[in-house]
DNA sequence: ACAGTGGTTGACAACGTTGTCCGGCACTGC
DNA sequence: GCAGTGCCGGACAACGTTGTCAACCACTGT
């Protein structure tokens, strides 16, 4: 900027003057400044615009995996909120480990984040603490903070879905659905097999639910465990998007009564297609990036929790009878 | 940091000494220190260091959509060599745009990113020209720049893997062979029209030929305009993913011969399984986060432009006959 | 002719950090 | 006791920007 100024033959203060578009510069000399900027090449140090006024028109947004097709569509809404508001995003993936996750966390808070957009890997989010009280606005999404915490936190109706899946295949004639979740330590995975205890009461048989990572091994092995029982499973509710892929392959084409957390794509072209319950991720970071611009633009009223509701979209595979 | 030296009874550069792990602090003071740090909460402004020291431990990166499954895939390798290097990534969206491509470019480099990558939606990259110069390293993927650039560019093997799908649904009896491609404007869709017509020789047929944006409805109308033809294709060739999937719903599970370039998640599941030529998104995002790091370290070598491999993988859609 | 006015412009400090350099202190060897 | 030698700690400037304030200029109205 001192180039510029000296190259246009006027003060430092003018340049930033025009550079911010601010009024009190006569158009010719505004001209003379342009000319300057556009032969040096000129671009605004916004690490020293951010030194010394405060924002940096960043958010940070950690999540699972970026590439993961939930959490993808879930940054690229965040993304479109943010650029409306002139923000770029920072996003980084915590890989489900609460110590990167904290990691990130706080180099993004080292750069000076306007706010923080978090879908949680750990149970403890105490590290948070003085970052919220230095005036960092940060809203949880998909699952909810640790303890202790009371910041605004956008979720889905987890356990509500999950029962609609299962008085949906109640209501087609299975008694015995078998249910494959995620690790029980996420809270997710947690809420949607409670939503499905809920509705099957006494129905519910633990011998018909595994609860692990969605890897091939350990869903053919649960699904063989449930098949050799005496009264095997004759419904399956898979309780991520994930683990619904991972077991179709298992299955490998044979058709079997399913319903699964989590739309995904092509679940309308595979035979027979597939039902869901399906979340809306873009709306979910819609809704918590409006909410952390909210925060951002000074409202300082009490924690949200908004609850985002999930439909059944029958397809086929849900209908199938026992 | 100045509040933390002075509830520790030190020096500021003490502190500085201390968070930066440099030698010559008394292992006493530095506990002091470390034990203000904790009770402030204290965390280091990345802006005034960035200011001071010139890089910011940040990469650019710009793609088409981050919620893509290609893009996203090669966006997680690109964060993962990243993370490797101690680095955090900007990502944005430049939605086929290049006037938002240009402007995210530029709020990337006003914001002092240590480098680029851009998978470019326009055709004109002289803007870069600045930056580069300045030494902010660039590396293109998946499409070159435009002309008057020669910056480290990451290509896919467009044409050949065109041709290899081409030539197998010819090796398989059709002669008659259709092919879906995007806008012809987009880089990778005319290299992989010139594989095809490549392969094709005497048989290419324009009649056979749609380049359009990959809505259902253009897809559904070029199709429709195909099979009505005298002699209508036999085989299909889809020249992205989303061309792929499309014209699969399109189909809407009608069996036909068809090879897609890029590969998909549930390709295998469906009946008949979908022959494609895959590429491999991350492999793309970590040789170029590879090769901008390496220019980071200080290699200013020529510029290069290393060619992925992609491979032909037989499921069953592509080696059905005519 | 002169104070008053409004519109431009510029000098300077400050943001929080790090690099440079210098001062003080304890200890060593004479 | 005194110079020499490390080691530790601190003062100060600088990075590039913006906010504050004051100075300047050309008019205007009296």
């Amino acid at each position: 900027m001192k180039d510029v100024a000296s190259a246009a033959g006027v003060a430092l203060k003018t340049v930033s003057r025009v550079v911010n578009g601010e009024p009190g510069v006569r158009p010719a000399t505004a001209d003379r400044v342009r000319a300057a900027i556009d032969r040096l090449g000129y671009s605004r140090n916004e690490s020293a615009r951010v030194l010394r006024r405060g924002r940096t028109s960043t958010v940070g947004l950690v999540i699972e995996d970026v590439a993961d097709p939930f959490y993808a569509g879930l940054g690229r809404a965040v993304e479109s909120v943010a650029a409306a508001h002139d923000c770029l995003l920072l996003s980084a993936s915590s890989s489900e480990d609460p110590a990167r996750e904290r990691e990130l966390v706080r180099a993004f808070c080292a750069r000076r984040v306007d706010g923080l957009i978090v879908v949680p890997a750990g149970a403890d989010h105490s590290y948070l603490r003085p970052e919220l009280d230095a005036g960092t606005p940060a809203v949880f999404v998909d699952r909810p903070p640790g303890p202790g915490l009371d910041v605004d936190t956008v979720l889905a109706d987890n356990a509500g879905g999950a029962a609609l899946a299962t008085r949906h295949l109640l209501a087609h004639g299975h008694r015995r659905i078998a249910f494959l979740g995620d690790q029980p330590t996420i809270f997710t995975a947690a809420r949607r097999l409670h939503g499905y205890r809920a509705a099957l009461g006494r129905l519910y048989d633990e011998r018909l639910v595994s609860m692990r990572a969605p890897t091939l091994d350990s869903v053919r092995e649960a699904l063989d465990r449930m098949l050799a029982l005496d009264r095997p499973p004759t419904a399956l509710f898979t309780g991520n998007g994930r683990l619904t892929v991972t077991a179709l392959r298992v299955l490998a084409g044979r058709p079997a009564a399913l319903v699964g957390f989590d739309d995904f794509e092509l679940a309308d072209l595979l035979r027979p297609a597939v039902t869901v319950v399906a979340q809306d991720p873009a709306r979910m970071g819609r809704v918590a990036a409006e909410l952390l611009f909210r925060r951002l633009s000074g409202d300082d009223g009490p924690a949200e929790h908004p609850v985002l509701p999930v439909a059944l979209v029958l397809r086929g595979s849900g209908e199938l009878p026992p």
